[in-house]
RNA sequence: GCACCCGUAGCUCAGCGGAUUAGAGUACUUGGCUUCGAACCAAGGGGUCGCAGGUUCGAAUCCUGCCGGGUGUACCA
């Protein structure tokens, strides 16, 4: 429909001025119109006319030409030219279907990757929201979508952890970790880095004992070392790690990640490309480290692999994307983490650029900003005053409770999912456990209840549907919202930003609970046609709230 | 120092490939439950869109400078 009307216009204007132009239509006030588009604006400068009489001229023009779609054409202000669509056209909208802009792609979706051996902070929550739903919007895009979880579980924060492991321990003895109940594993590997991080912050001898166990960790891996006591540790807790992991998920009920990729599995071909590429002059040698120069490119130096000799994560990730390239061969490759790691992202790429142009070129880095705490403090696990992912969820189950209302574990979730998604990707977050939990205003579970008291209707409902004929003011403009619906995913997916989701939804649901209390749909007149609009609204509520991944009951 | 990001109602945020009267939520004031679910609806007050220039018929939106905040800037991730 939109795109029809865009053809007609341009049509119009090739016709009356003789110029091609690229129209694109965009969604006005209610009050003005369907859709409006300012190209008599665009064309006045170089034709040299007034504005105005252009959109008359067009508008004229448009009267007869798409009389069939438009049933009103005006122009207004300046210049736009404002058009209203026929009920019949408004209807057929209801037939678009978000575009599969990604249809036989093959898109990789990086995100999550918290660390082993260190805590699961408020943070992870938020990384693992965004990346669940933006890899959602991909797949809804037509993509064949690989979901990836990159986790170090070689480097220096792993051997901090592993050496205040074996300190808590008093020596090298894996039985010993069953001391430890099941139920205290996170919080007490969370203490153990907190105690790692602080030795090598204020404690030399410490520092140098943790370097040493660090390279310990690295040879482990080198030798495929199962058996050693300290081995043994170490997969034992590394396990705890991913375990724990796996419940954060699970709480979540977020879509399953297809492969865990830890460090460890990359760090050879990391090193040995790096190496490689040494030879070839991509890196250098400086002060006894290996580097790549990206000032030559307009970036900043980089280590990639350290003077003692260990891989840094900059190695890492160049394993790390050749992995990938290797094992899927992908049109895309998405990597989703915090802001701080934008222009380190940028050397890395530039990096493998000079080398792999393929998988460089196709990968894209997406970012969000931090949690902070009300008050605007960041959290850092280093310095152990930590939110945790589980405690937000926590809070966000004690607040529901102290409204009264007796919230589900489903409205829990949609609340937290919902408080994540809202905002534009990139900016920090503000997170108040009080308010961000609100059952109230824009939020999760006032789109659950707009999609419940639909259902309620739909189900309490006798007779068919109809289809919608001779609309209402009230039926005709949740009818018009509800046809927006493709467009904004479209949106949404161009630019891989959920959030314009959300901003939809809840357009959608007022919309929809506005016609609620203003007009009957059982025992009215228009029962039929009401109820056929109120199942399209549904319909769509639920859908968007599923590329959220946002459950949507019949009930709450 | 340099690089990147951010600065819109008290608070939390949309809007930023320029354009019809800057929008929500929250908080505050007020009205609405004997009829489909009031986790709702209706109405009101509240903004020199950080500041100053520039481009344009037109700037919250584009450009420049400044101020304020955050992040990064060689062996952390």
């Amino acid at each position: 429909m939109k795109s029809e009307l865009e053809q007609a216009i341009a049509g119009a204007v090739k016709e009356l001025f003789g110029t091609e132009l690229q129209i694109e239509l965009t969604r006005p006030d209610e009050q003005f119109g369907d859709f409006a588009t300012n190209v008599a604006l665009q064309l006045s400068k170089q034709l040299g006319k007034n504005p105005r009489e252009i959109a008359d001229a067009l508008a004229d023009m448009l009267r007869t030409n798409v009389a069939e779609q438009v049933s009103d054409v005006s122009v207004a202000g300046p210049g736009f030219l404002n058009l209203k669509l026929t009920d019949a056209a408004l209807v057929a909208g209801l037939e678009m279907q978000p575009a599969k802009t990604h249809a036989g792609q093959k898109i990789l979706v990086e995100y999550s990757d918290p660390n082993p051996l260190k805590p699961l902070h408020a943070g992870h929550l938020y990384t693992t929201l965004v990346g669940d739903s933006i890899a959602r919007l991909v797949a809804a895009s037509g993509a064949e979508v690989v979901r990836l979880n990159y986790g170090g579980d070689v480097g220096l924060h792993v051997g901090k952890s592993m050496w205040a492991i074996i300190h808590e321990l008093g020596r090298e003895e894996p039985s010993k970790l069953a001391e430890v109940a099941e139920a205290d594993r996170p919080t007490w590997l969370g203490d153990r880095y907190v105690q790692g991080n602080n030795a090598y912050d204020e404690d030399e001898a410490a520092k140098n004992e943790i370097v040493d166990v660090n390279k310990r960790v690295y040879k482990l891996h080198a030798d495929g070392d199962h058996d050693s006591p300290f081995a043994q540790i170490y997969w034992t807790v590394r396990q705890w790690s991913y375990d724990y992991f796996a419940e954060l998920y699970r709480q979540l009920e977020v879509e399953a990640f297809d492969r865990f990729i830890p460090e460890s599995e990359v760090t050879q071909l990391g090193l040995q490309t790096v190496q490689e590429q040494l030879e070839k002059g991509v890196f250098e040698r400086s002060d006894g480290a290996v580097i790549f120069d990206g000032e030559k490119v307009g970036l900043h130096k980089r280590v990639f692999i350290n003077s003692e000799g260990l891989p840094t994560y900059e190695a890492k990730d160049v394993g790390l994307s050749l992995t990938k390239w290797n094992d899927y061969h992908f049109d895309e490759s998405i990597i989703i983490t915090a802001n701080e790691q934008v222009q380190y992202m940028q050397v890395v790429i530039a990096a493998i650029k000079q080398f792999a142009p393929e998988p460089a070129e196709r990968t894209r880095h997406l970012t969000h900003g931090v949690v902070k705490l009300q008050g605007g403090v960041k959290m850092s696990s280093r310095k152990g005053n930590v939110v945790t992912a589980l405690e937000i969820l926590e809070a966000a189950r004690e607040a529901g409770q102290a409204t009264g209302t007796n919230p589900n574990e489903e409205t829990i979730l949609a609340a937290v999912k919902y408080a994540f998604a809202k905002n534009r990707i990139g900016g920090d977050i503000a997170y108040d456990p009080q308010e961000s939990i609100a059952l109230e205003g824009n939020s999760g579970p006032y789109l659950q209840y707009a999609h419940a008291r639909a259902r309620s209707i739909l189900a309490k409902a006798e007779g068919q549907a109809r289809e919608l004929t001779d609309l209402q003011a009230g039926e005709r403009s949740l009818l018009r919202k509800i046809t927006e619906y493709a467009e904004v995913v479209d949106k949404a997916v161009a630019e891989l930003m959920p959030h314009h989701i959300c901003t939809y939804l809840y357009e959608l649901a007022q919309t929809f609970n506005s016609f609620y209390e203003h007009n009957r749909v059982i025992g009215d007149d228009r029962q039929a046609t009401r109820l056929a609009l109120v199942q399209q609204y549904a319909d769509t509520l639920q859908g968007g709230l599923t590329l959220l991944g946002i459950t949507a009951p019949e009930r709450m």
